[in-house]
DNA sequence: TGCTATTAATTAGCACACTAATATATAGTC
DNA sequence: GACTATATATTAGTGTGCTAATTAATAGCA
C-alpha cells in the first residue's frame, strides 16, 4: 500500500478553475468554454460533422451537445444540414459568421493558456499532458459499456 | 511561439470523466463526489469548520456549499452549530452517522484511484501532481480579486 | 454614538453536465 | 416483407457549479 495521491480531485479542481476563468474571459464575446470548444472542433473538421461525432470529439454526451448546438445555431455561428444518405443524422458545420467569431476569440483562449503555463518547463508540461491523456483513455475504458468479450 | 498544448482542455475533460465515474460508483451509497469530498475535509478538520473555510478547502463557492450542506444535514451526516463568538458564522461538523458513512465509502474512492493509476509510474504521477498543484495556485491568483497593491 | 465598510450565510437565477426515456430511421434476420 | 436490434437526435428531469443580490452581524472610525 503506497498512498496514491488524489489525482482525480486535483484534476477536477484545476479543470473547474480553468473553465470558470475562461468562461469569464469569453463572456464579453458572447461565448462560453463549452461553445468555443465546439466551434474549434468544427473548424478542424473537413466537412460537416454528425452530432454524435462532434460530441465525441468534445467529450460530451449527445443531449449536452444538442442544446449547445441549438444556441450556436440561434446565434448564427453554425448550421444543421440533413445527411443525404442517412436521414437520422444531421451534419453540423461552421457558418461564415462562426468562422469569424472563432478567429476573434482565439486570442482569448491562447492568452489564458500562456498565462497559466508561463513559468513552467515545457518538458514538464509535455510529460504531464502525456500522462493526462493516458489516464483519460484509461478512465474512458472503465466507464465504457463493457465490450462484448466478457461474460 | 512554441505551440503550447491545450492543457486546460485535457484537464477539464479528465476531471469531468473522473467526477462522473465516481458519482456513478457513489450513487448506490447515497452520496456524490461533491458531498463525499466535503465529508472528507470535515473528517480531517480538528473541530467544526466555518462554512466559508470548508468551501475554500473544497474549492467551491459559498452558495455552492450551502446547498450541499443542506443536503448532508438533511441526511444526518453533518450538523450546523452557531459560533459562540461570532454570530455570523456557523460551524459545520460530522455527525457519528457521517463518520460511519465516510468510512463506508472510502473504499469506493480508493478503488477508483487505484483503477485509474494502476499502470502508471508513481514517479510520473508525483511529477504530474506537483505541476497540477502549481498550475492550480497560478490560476487562482489569476482569477483572485486583485490585491490592494496595484492601482 | 452613529456611519460606513466588510464579512458570513443565504436566496435567486442561470449554465452545462449527466441519465433515462422518446421518436424516427436504418440494419439484420427469419 | 415483417420483426427485432441498433443508431441518431431529441426531450425531460436532476445535480452541481457559477455570479449577483439580500440579510444579519461585526469592525473601524469620525
Amino acid at each position: 500500500m503506497q498512498e496514491l495521491p488524489n489525482v482525480g480531485r486535483q484534476v477536477a479542481l484545476l479543470g473547474r478553475l480553468w473553465r470558470t476563468e475562461l468562461d469569464n474571459r469569453l463572456r464579453p464575446h458572447g461565448l462560453s468554454q463549452a461553445r468555443w470548444i465546439l466551434l474549434l472542433h468544427l473548424s478542424e473538421a473537413a466537412s460537416g460533422l454528425a452530432q454524435l461525432d462532434l460530441a465525441d470529439l468534445a467529450g460530451v454526451t449527445g443531449p449536452t451537445l444538442v442544446r449547445q448546438i441549438d444556441q450556436l445555431e440561434a446565434a448564427g455561428f453554425v448550421q444543421r444540414r440533413e445527411d443525404e444518405n442517412d436521414r437520422r443524422v444531421k451534419r453540423v458545420s461552421l457558418t461564415a459568421a462562426g468562422r469569424v467569431k472563432l478567429e476573434d476569440v482565439d486570442t482569448v483562449a491562447s492568452a489564458l493558456r500562456a498565462d497559466m503555463l508561463a513559468d513552467s518547463d515545457p518538458k514538464d508540461i509535455e510529460a504531464m499532458m502525456a500522462l493526462l491523456t493516458k489516464l483519460t483513455l484509461r478512465i474512458e475504458t472503465l466507464s465504457a459499456p463493457e465490450a462484448k468479450g466478457a461474460a
